[in-house]
DNA sequence: GTGACAATAT
DNA sequence: CATATTGTCA
């Protein structure tokens, strides 16, 4: 009890960066096929990898974790709440100036080679600077522990990548198969929980009857179930780990992923696909493969609510939720 | 005040 | 495991 009130977050105003409104319905954004098709793009193609021997997760290096975990602000907004507003406010003035301003195009960001040596001076940097600061005083705690593991973990937020990985297993698994604990386990990406995918699940479920519910203009009427994901073309493949190369630690090859994918995307896809902002975690820039979601932390994105549907540029800097890389599973 | 998401409880 | 409820944010 005590001083559970938010400080001032709803003063502030600030806390609008980006999230102007959302338009739900996954479908929307979603142009039709046609439209996407021609779009299609590999940002790095499997055989490429596996030419230069780009190894999707090596091995997390402690310098990787540090790397991590500096980056790794996240507000903990579970848990520790007050504080953390106060020094936030004062760059949320960025953010918020940011995101309204339509002409952002400095926000293009590349993720080729930030390591950090000296090309800061970009706004969103300076933002990412400010988190940074933000985080290490609560950071600065006693607990040298870069795992962090008994505390709360943040807001999971389903990224497109993370959303995609999940209807893929979905499908390979069938709907009727499709378990969270089993979706968990093939999906293969750290710090996901079973109580994530339960509660993914049951939304997507949702999603799927108020589909085949209303209109009917289901890929096959009456057969249930659902889409074979069309699959975005933008962040297609790529995403997943494995790409034949050494195999993962442990576990092995989640997913096969037999299926045809853009050969015959039918209809009916998700939403996130149009949107192409991303602003992130880092860790594993130098790995050379970073184009989707990090198998290992899941939790790379800003805050909470997704924009998905809205306005897709806007990197946006959000709030950076993260969760280390680390499970207690 | 409403809608939506994700988390949590049943 | 599935569903219902709650909490939080925009």
């Amino acid at each position: 009890m005590g001083e559970e009130v938010k400080m001032s977050e709803v003063e502030i105003g600030g806390e609008d960066n980006a999230d102007e409104e959302r338009v739900m319905e996954w479908e929307v954004g979603l142009p039709s096929v046609d439209d996407v098709t021609p779009l299609f793009q590999a940002l790095i193609s499997p055989e490429l990898a596996s030419a230069f021997s780009i190894s999707p997760e090596p091995y997390k290096t402690l310098l990787d974790v540090n790397r991590a975990s500096q980056n790794t602000m996240s507000t903990i907004r579970g848990s520790g709440e007050s504080h953390a507003m106060s020094s936030k406010n004062n760059f949320k003035s960025f953010a918020e100036e940011r995101s309204r301003d339509p002409m952002v195009v400095e926000a293009d960001d590349e993720i080729t080679d930030r390591d950090g040596s000296g090309s800061d001076s970009r706004k969103l940097r300076k933002v990412e600077c400010a988190e940074e600061a933000d985080s290490a005083l609560r950071t600065e705690n006693p607990m040298d522990d870069p795992a962090a593991r008994t505390l709360k973990r943040p807001r999971l937020v389903w990224t497109p990548q993370l959303h995609k990985r999940f209807v893929e297993v979905v499908a390979h698994l069938g709907i009727q198969n499709a378990v969270p604990k089993t979706i968990m386990q093939l999906m293969n990406v750290e710090g996901l929980t079973r109580e994530n995918v339960a509660s993914h699940l049951q939304k997507y479920r949702l999603y799927l009857k108020r589909m085949q519910g209303i209109s009917g203009d289901g890929p096959s009427s009456s057969d249930q179930l659902f889409p074979s994901t069309p699959v975005p073309q933008n962040l297609q493949e790529g995403g997943n780990a494995g790409s034949g190369v050494h195999g993962n630690e442990h576990v092995g090859m989640p997913i096969p992923m037999p299926y045809p994918a853009q050969g015959g995307m039918i209809s009916m896809p998700m939403p996130m696909a149009v949107y192409g902002h991303m602003g992130m975690q880092v860790g594993n820039q130098g790995d050379g493969y970073s184009n989707g979601f990090d198998r290992n932390n899941p939790y790379s994105m800003m805050h909470q609510q997704r924009d998905w549907s809205s306005k897709n540029f806007t990197n946006s800097n959000h709030h950076n939720h993260v969760a280390s890389n680390d499970n207690n599973r």
